[in-house]
DNA sequence: CAATGTCAGTGATGCAGATCACACAAGTAA
DNA sequence: TTACTTGTGTGATCTGCATCACTGACATTG
């Protein structure tokens, strides 16, 4: 994680959160806000100094998985310009929820002090309607992935996976080994060894070493 | 469904609302909101009439599933002073998601008008703190559900289920057959069956026709 | 009472996916 | 070159649960 020098945070304000109306507002999230760039790979719920802070994800793209008894399942991934709202949510209740945050590519963040969050909430509509707009589309991310588990076989799961991954990428080489693709699915690497050679037969996807290609 | 005559919703303020504390709110409410009883099985949501308003719950107990494919799958229980969270959220974006919700006792509930909740969020705060804390409780909710299934066994579900369902109701006599009990985990009849008689054997339920002892 | 419907118990069999136990191939270090 | 590591392919077997096919127990109704 590192701190770049002092970004203007009224540039990132006007060209990427200019969802945040009040000037008001815009004033105080650039007086008091603060901007870190992590690596691909950090580890970012669970580190003591980010519970009192309020992610806003700029660039990258942070995963967020729920893990058990060594088992790890994703739940959702965060886009720029979403917050992670596990990690409100968690600071705050003091949650015991082994859900976890990595940043898939190397990120940057706009780090908003969680004590002022709710104050903003109360004072600024827009940051309120960001909120639970956030809140909403979370709601609906853990549906699906409840949905994905509850209804859908772990063929249908793993297409899904993939063809999603390659669209939130941008492309469809997809640098994963078969083990990376159980660890997200939360089963086990031969039987995704198993269904991607079934799905390179069904000419869906290209198989090689460390990634795959969605046709 | 049926309306109580005239409600006072001023009582039901004072007496079970008290957390609305602004006064100009409890009288907006007073004002425009609605009491109306609902039936035990009285299925609640994708009612037309009821898109337009968003229910908090005074009395009973509803239950909130998610269908597909004929199999179902429940996602949690609204308690009294609990809003359906779900209705809002799919009135308000016209979700297609097979969530339902059903009075499983004779139930009341105040109606909110659709409309005017986005106003009294940004006006007053208990109200905007309200709906703000509905999300986060439905949201961990769903994440429970989802880690029941993701890692838990069904026989674990089940005495889960059953212990928090004795919980829920006060007692420990539920009065539910092996079908209601296998629709709720989304499993078959048999299954259940099985597993409660494994239960009974290590003693910790007993098994009548129809319903079921928690020791 | 018999007739009928609802609820529960239980064996047989099937299937998805987990687990175990390897073999082998591609890359990497010595 | 050899040796070692990492990623992949594949059979054999095991487990949890679904499905099918019954049987019998209880409850209700005529």
């Amino acid at each position: 994680m590192s701190r770049p020098g002092l970004m203007d945070i009224k540039d990132i304000l006007s060209l990427q959160l200019n969802f945040f109306k009040e000037p008001k507002l815009r004033d105080e999230i650039a007086k008091k806000a603060q901007v870190v760039d992590v690596e691909h790979g950090y580890h970012i719920l669970n580190e003591g100094r980010y519970v009192k802070t309020v992610p806003i994800l700029l660039n990258g793209l942070v995963k967020v998985v729920r893990k058990e008894a060594g088992k790890e399942l994703l739940l959702y991934y965060i886009y720029p310009l979403e917050s992670c709202i596990v990690s409100i949510h968690c600071g705050i209740n003091q949650i015991k929820s082994r859900v976890e945050a990595t940043a898939e590519e190397d990120s940057r963040a706009l780090l908003l002090p969680s004590h002022l969050v709710g104050e903003w909430r109360t004072k600024y509509q827009s940051f309120n309607d960001f909120i639970l707009g956030t809140y909403q589309k979370r709601f609906d991310d853990v549906l699906d992935a409840f949905n994905a588990l509850a209804f859908h076989s772990l063929d249908d799961r793993l297409l899904a996976y993939l063809k999603a991954k390659a669209n939130a990428l941008g492309k469809s080489k997809i640098e994963m080994t078969h083990q990376d693709l159980g660890d997200e699915l939360g089963t086990a690497r031969e039987t995704v060894s198993r269904m991607l050679k079934k799905l390179e037969v069904e000419e869906k996807v290209k198989l090689h070493r460390g990634w795959i290609e969605i046709l």
